[in-house]
DNA sequence: CTTGGAATGTCAACAAGGCTGACGTAAATT
DNA sequence: AATTTACGTCAGCCTTGTTGACATTCCAAG
């Protein structure tokens, strides 16, 4: 659709990667990739209480501690009753703790406890190093060119959520 | 960890593609990325009564006209009575039909009706324009990068399957 | 000071889509 | 004839998402 201008964007490089046929594998690629992408974090989260959901939250919390819960449902993108559903069961096994805001008492930062630190490390070792090793077997060039292709892919709302961890970072 | 070794992967470039940073930001990338992969055809598949799993069956039966339930059943990575139901729901609706083997009398092969592969076009072309334009924004070259990543990131075993239907493409 | 609205928690009910286990049937294979 | 394979199906369970309704607490504006 409103093809026609995009010649030359590469270089002398064909637009062969435009075609149907390259881009139906570009979304099996993401799909088959996702499964991998999961299943280290999957397996150790089965033996657990927990699942892909206590995960994210995990991720985020340590990703930017003192975020609100508000903060953590615009991120993750669920409602509240699913969050919170979440949350009891990582506050009831003391993975993570809640204080309430100086400013804003209605507020509740979330912060990693030590036992909820160690469980985000032993997730995040598992899907760094297959993360690592894909970088490490692709190349530089190519992990470059693997986040600009995601990035361009994400919703504007998302893309915001990114970067701004992205800086906090 | 385990470093120390891996001077020169690319060529001048540093080895900070591969900091815990680094990394990070490539799995933060993947899960925001793959929101907006599904957005689209999750908007359509929304007002019916389907969902992700019949967009799968459907974008696969497509993708391998004349498939097996076994066949599926490996692509898919779930159980037979989770595509069971799936599956049963596509026939009653007249999406899918079913052609008992001429060799194998026990296979059933799989194939889209008229009506199904209206249905697949419809979600295929959502999800490909979004593709399709994250590929033109990054480049050719990037898009390279892309898939080389995200093959590497598979498991052995998906990427037999991944490898497998881009040849039949 | 009162009131409106924002931030949060919680109860209840429900749906999609995974899973396991058990069982049945027809057809192929040994 | 016995076993294995391919498939279907019933029943029940779990996670994680949803909506709707309602209570609390507190900031901020009138």
């Amino acid at each position: 659709m409103a093809e026609g201008t995009g010649i030359g964007t590469g270089g002398g490089e064909s637009l062969l990667f435009l075609t149907d046929e390259q881009v139906r594998k570009g979304i099996e690629a993401m799909f088959f990739a996702y499964r991998g992408f999961t299943a280290d974090p999957d397996r150790i989260l089965d033996g657990m209480d927990y699942g892909r959901a206590h995960h994210r939250a995990v991720h985020f919390i340590h990703r930017s501690p003192g975020a609100t819960v508000s903060n953590l449902l615009a991120v993750l993108g669920v409602t509240k009753q699913s969050l919170n559903r979440v949350l009891r069961t990582l506050f009831d096994d003391g993975m993570v703790e809640a204080r309430v805001g100086k400013k804003d008492k209605r507020e509740r930062h979330l912060y990693l406890t030590e036992k909820g630190a160690a469980l985000e490390r032993a997730l995040s070792d598992a899907q760094r190093a297959r993360m690592r090793a894909a970088y490490r077997a692709a190349g530089p060039q190519a992990v470059q060119g693997f986040r600009m292709v995601l990035e361009a892919m994400m919703d504007p709302e998302m893309r915001r959520q990114y970067n701004r961890l992205k800086e906090g970072g």
